[in-house]
DNA sequence: GGATCATATGGTACGCTGTACGAACTGTCA
DNA sequence: TGACAGTTCGTACAGCGTACCATATGATCC
């Protein structure tokens, strides 16, 4: 049920989750759903919950810094794949796969030589990238036919002389692969861990 | 219009914003609001440009890293006093303030010294930042007894010795106050600027 | 003054949503 | 055979966005 309920947002976004539209996949009726699940936000933790699970965690007693980039790209690429995620990442309520997750990359930097209230902070500033960056490239087109579209709509109606700067950040876009959009996550990602290496004590 | 929508969702949160809770407070026919506006997506528009416009943006000609500080902590009250707007930041359309809004970052940036390749990377570094993070204190309880509440209920649920980190960490939330949220922001804002700073190539 | 017209209002209805309630079926054990 | 737990789901309701159409209001022209 939580896999055809994902299998139903990869598809067609989370507005095509429907508890009707879910029971018809499975072929069950919609009210079937209910002796399983409380109500549809119990689906969509579970939902949250196998997505976040599919996140490689760092691996305790190696070095912090590789194991955290490992897994924040990990997790950008795994949001990446079912982007209704990562609006529902905040929304939803913390299950079990979060949790250990969160563990995971607390105990890494804790480890790694980070004051617990560094700590505290490099996480929040690590997920705030990782969710906020997602949420971003989630919302503009894949194809880069639809997004040379878009963005010739976009140029079209943008006074040149007014905007200079904002078109020639566009026109970069227009010139991206997805590698590169993966390395604009890497580039924010690594200022941040720069910044938490240089001011590590060393443990 | 837009006032009261935005007044409805600030008091109620989005879900509470529907043609027809707006029309009764406007004191109108729900139909009416359709003389106005294409659609509801059209209102949201037009009010997260509304949001949007009350960001401080930089001031041309001055320091680049203190302007664009400036704007992204300002960026980040304002998100904070209009919560539901943060998760619309990349669905809604962008409008006139949010093209306003990247010229100005985007130019700063430029003019600081930084190339067209860089300021691209550092404008989606920061927006990310300011999204993600105000996302992820959008969806914790504002007032310190309900957060009390919750996480004295977390706590009791998890077995303490396979979560220390995690433990610690929320420890660290319930002893803290709206200044020190505004600190983690801050903490990770500078972390992207310092970076920055030391991949700029002077002007 | 009466007719004409654009501007503005909103009632009704349709198809969608989540889900409360309660009826009905199935299989197991006494 | 009767009872009972486990499981299925049809019906109905309140809410949603909005298409369609009838109406009211006020200005303009003959």
């Amino acid at each position: 049920m939580l896999a055809a309920a994902i299998d139903l947002a990869d598809e067609g976004g989370i507005e095509a989750l429907s508890m009707r539209n879910l029971a018809r996949r499975l072929e069950v009726g919609v009210m079937s759903l209910y002796y399983y699940v409380a109500d549809k936000d119990e689906i969509i933790d579970g939902m949250v919950n196998r997505v976040v699970d599919e996140i490689d965690l760092p691996r305790p007693d190696r070095e912090w810094r590789a194991e955290v980039r490992r897994s924040a790209v990990s997790a950008h690429r795994t949001l990446l794949r079912h982007p209704w995620a990562a609006n529902l990442m905040f929304s939803a309520g913390e299950g079990p796969a979060r949790l250990a997750y969160m563990e995971a990359v607390l105990g890494t930097l804790r480890r790694g030589g980070f004051s617990a209230d560094i700590a505290h902070r490099a996480y929040h500033a690590l997920d705030s990238h990782i969710i906020g960056f997602t949420l971003w490239e989630a919302s503009i087109p894949f194809t880069s036919e639809e997004l040379g579209d878009l963005a010739a709509a976009f140029l079209g109606n943008l006074p040149a002389d007014r905007y200079p700067y904002l078109i020639e950040h566009i026109e970069q876009h227009l010139g991206e692969s997805s590698d590169d959009s993966d390395r604009a996550f890497e580039f924010g990602l690594d200022l941040i861990l720069d910044g938490l290496e240089r001011m590590r004590t060393p443990a």
